[in-house]
DNA sequence: ACAATAATGTCAGCCACTGACAGTTGACAA
DNA sequence: TTGTCAACTGTCAGTGGCTGACATTATTGT
């Protein structure tokens, strides 16, 4: 087995590819519905393995840490979100396009994710991260991984390089503070639907040029 | 013992009190010491307590965990920051406060590190950190948390409530992503001397209102 | 000098994670 | 269909981070 998986091609494929698929997404959804129930450090992987009825070996091939099974559909949806950036006009300035790929993503986030757990148990997974220090840690070391691909987007839409540049990592180091805020945010509210998540992260975005711009006494938030 | 040890104010105290900071801060240098030359993840607990002869659980009772030790000088850096940005003049704005206060923190940070490791360890120990994925991300979670603090202190200055305006925190984000992306670049770079990473810090933060305003084909970096 | 208190060591144990080896099962050709 | 190969899985033993409980040692205030 390799490690790779990459979620949607198992699709066309024989038997041994199907049960890998099934395991894999039973995996998840066990590892979810326990982490969210229980709390993240008060579920073994033991656990996890059992309810799925494999041994803790066989997850270990499935998910190198205990962390990645959590993020596993987190994954799916980044993926998205940098072809969304990446088709968007070149026309558009940086940052705009950085938020109209976002807003763009979370629209049709539903029908990707509902094909492996329910769109509610991903909500209460956002959820359970923010409020788990070693998630929040993971989570935001993957979120710098993904600038380092934004920034590499972001530098070709401008014809600049990254590595003399430093304008594309500055964006985007300004967008993954302000989007994490907004998840942060909405995490804490009662509010778990996906309207309610794009709606701040919308109006968080939008507020980053002015408040950047300085001259906070002169114009109301 | 209590696990709070706030780093310069074991000073005027008994003999238990002496040894305790010795304990601590030899800790800290065999950990450091070992962890910059053979790596993070090949240093165990059980070496770096050897080292000081203490017991593994030992250790454990002046670090909650084997990152928190190397965390330790950070620590200390962090808080004269929040001290340095409470300082600025209210007349600056909030970015700019920011940008001067870190220039500041760095100026005067040899003194006060020497007191416990050695300068050139300790910016080892910052490289070393930036190139272990365990240590990105808990690195990365701790800076979440002081952003919280510093945003606080932000809206305390404009006279505004965190919870009520997203602007504080927004700026603080930006301010983060940037000083994130900064260190990042010294570490990768050759140069370690305290004078070079202050320059690449000022730079960047110089940076932040150019790139976020856009326009970046009418002007050169 | 003597309790009271705090720091340390020892030990047993949980859990995440890994390597090695053996058993099982699906793929594919003869 | 059958046999072989390769992939997947289970078992087991072991490492390392981390914790609770309890006994031991050291410091402090009287």
């Amino acid at each position: 087995m390799r490690a790779e998986m990459t979620p949607r091609e198992g699709l066309r494929c024989g038997l041994r590819e199907r049960k890998k698929r099934r395991t894999h997404d039973a995996l998840i959804r066990a590892a979810l519905e326990l982490c969210t129930q229980q709390g993240y450090d008060r579920t073994t992987i033991d656990e996890i393995a059992e309810a799925v009825d494999v041994s803790q070996r066989t997850f270990f091939r499935y998910f190198t840490t205990k962390e990645d099974v959590v993020f596993a559909v987190q994954e799916i949806v980044e993926a998205r979100f940098v072809d969304a950036l990446e088709a968007r006009p070149a026309a558009e300035a940086p940052l705009e396009a950085l938020r109209n790929a976002v807003l763009l993503a979370w629209d049709d986030l539903g029908q990707v994710i509902e094909s492996i757990i329910p769109v509610e148990l991903h909500m209460r997974t956002y959820q359970m991260i923010e409020s788990t220090p070693a998630l929040v840690a993971a989570h935001l070391r993957r979120s710098s991984e993904l600038e380092e691909l934004i920034a590499t987007a972001i530098a070709r839409r401008e014809g600049l390089d990254v590595e003399t540049d430093p304008r594309p990592r500055i964006v985007v180091a300004a967008f993954s503070g302000v989007m994490r805020l907004a998840g942060r945010l909405w995490g804490e509210a009662g509010e778990c639907s996906v309207e309610s998540i794009r709606a701040t992260t919308e109006q968080h975005l939008d507020g980053i040029v002015p408040a950047i711009a300085g001259e906070w006494r002169k114009s109301a938030p």
